[in-house]
DNA sequence: TATATACTGAACCATATGGTTCAGTATCAG
DNA sequence: CTGATACTGAACCATATGGTTCAGTATATA
């Protein structure tokens, strides 16, 4: 069982909820970069783009290391695993519910080829 | 490919982002409900039970309908799609290029063993 | 040493958020 | 009609967010 914790699930969820932040967060999967790297890249000044950075590493999202003048920036250490399984529970009990079973069918179609002889049998 | 619609995921993760709201989509995943139930439910007034469920319906997580005196809240008609989809991009990213393939790994264990074969003949 | 680069912190601004209270309006029960 | 129930809207409050500017500090370069 995946125990969920409220004040990490309530940081990374509205770390994401931010264009610009989901935007670093592809970027850095791209390459390590540095504020001004980021804030050229999203037209913003150091300031903003630091406070942006500072969001996703209290939500433990990326992790930045400052060595001379420059401070780099990559993706965090931990992936996104509570909040995929917060939302996969979520697509269950949505699906469940409406009985509109499409989405979970079509996320098991892969899985059903294979397996699904054994039923038909 | 997914399109990804800013604004939508903007609002949606905006939405997750309160442990409260999650709790409301948890709890009307099991039954639909009231202003009135949800705000004894999560010890509110019905005012701020009333703006939660309005950002939950903004981001199209939660319908409502008014008949008489009493507002039910639903489930909304869609689901996390979107929300999932970005979310698993990013895991994808993340962990290759930390080359800890754990996380994909066992997410893919079970195709694989489906159609492993083929690759591996 | 002088200058440019890279970041940092404080202060400010407008707007949003998460909650409240209070004063309604609309509906249902008698 | 009376009263209780269920919601709604406005106003308020404290704090957070997303951005800025401005004035530093620290480091690299010539």
């Amino acid at each position: 069982m995946v125990q969920y914790q409220p004040a990490r699930l309530d940081a990374a969820f509205a770390a994401l909820s931010d264009s610009t932040r989901r935007g670093v967060l592809a970027r850095l999967g791209r390459a390590d970069a540095s504020i001004t790297d980021l804030a050229q890249n999203f037209q913003m000044t150091l300031t903003g783009m630091k406070k942006h950075v500072a969001v996703l590493e209290q939500a433990g999202l990326v992790r930045t290391e400052k060595v001379g003048r420059v401070r780099t920036c990559r993706l965090g250490l931990r992936g996104l695993e509570e909040e995929a399984a917060w939302i996969e529970r979520y697509r269950k009990i949505w699906a469940e519910r409406f009985g509109e079973l499409d989405i979970v069918v079509e996320e098991l179609k892969q899985k059903e080829k294979a397996n699904g002889r054994k039923k038909r049998g």
